[in-house]
DNA sequence: TCCATGGTTCGACGAAGTTCGAACTTGCTG
DNA sequence: CAGCAAGTTCGAACTTCGTCGAACCATGGA
């Protein structure tokens, strides 16, 4: 079983997580998890990408500290770090949540 | 007399002012605005870089509707458009206040 | 009028980021 | 065991970004 690697919050930088969050399809990832409030498997993510570039996106968004990830079987369920994101970058999720 | 163009604030994404503030220098120069609370000529950014990078980070952070220029002499002074993003992104600014 | 100063523009360069197909791994299920 | 589905990894092609020096443009003063 695969095992993902985590940043410790406080190593998590603020340009690291804006280059994180730069991304359209990374902010549609962050925004579907936000309208869930639950976590998500890869490929039920609705954007028109290749598992690839999905893979990639994902692993972005675990490497800014935003997501967590963990195996479930064949799938890879992520859900946001909600709680220590709000510690660390207060106001951050709640400016994503907003559609514009 | 040298005139900047800046972007109406409801033609701003998210993206693309995650992406300005992506990178530390960028961050450097808001942080310094946010800390005097007033305008600042470009060659005042403690920053070392030379000429055309600075300008061009100025240039980025003004096409992400982040910061507003004009001309005064032979300088060039800049401000944050701060009510306006409080009002598009409520909180962003808060987040770029911290040090961390 | 000439020069110094503050900025801009241009072209170049390497570094980094996005995207994909293809091959591979792993776990479930018939 | 065979086959499928979900993800990962790799390499390639391409784009974008950050940085700089050099040349240039305005303005203000000596």
């Amino acid at each position: 079983m695969k095992t993902y690697h985590h940043p410790a919050m406080e190593d998590v930088t603020l340009p690291a997580v804006m280059q994180a969050l730069a991304d359209p399809c990374r902010v549609a990832i962050v925004r579907e998890l936000l309208s869930r409030d639950a976590s998500l498997a890869c490929h039920e993510v609705p954007l028109e990408i290749s598992k690839a570039t999905r893979s990639h996106h994902f692993d972005v968004l675990r490497q800014a500290g935003i997501i967590h990830t963990q195996s479930e079987g064949t799938r890879c369920m992520s859900s946001l770090r909600k709680k220590e994101l709000d510690e660390r970058f207060p106001g951050l999720l709640k400016l994503v949540e907003k559609e514009t």
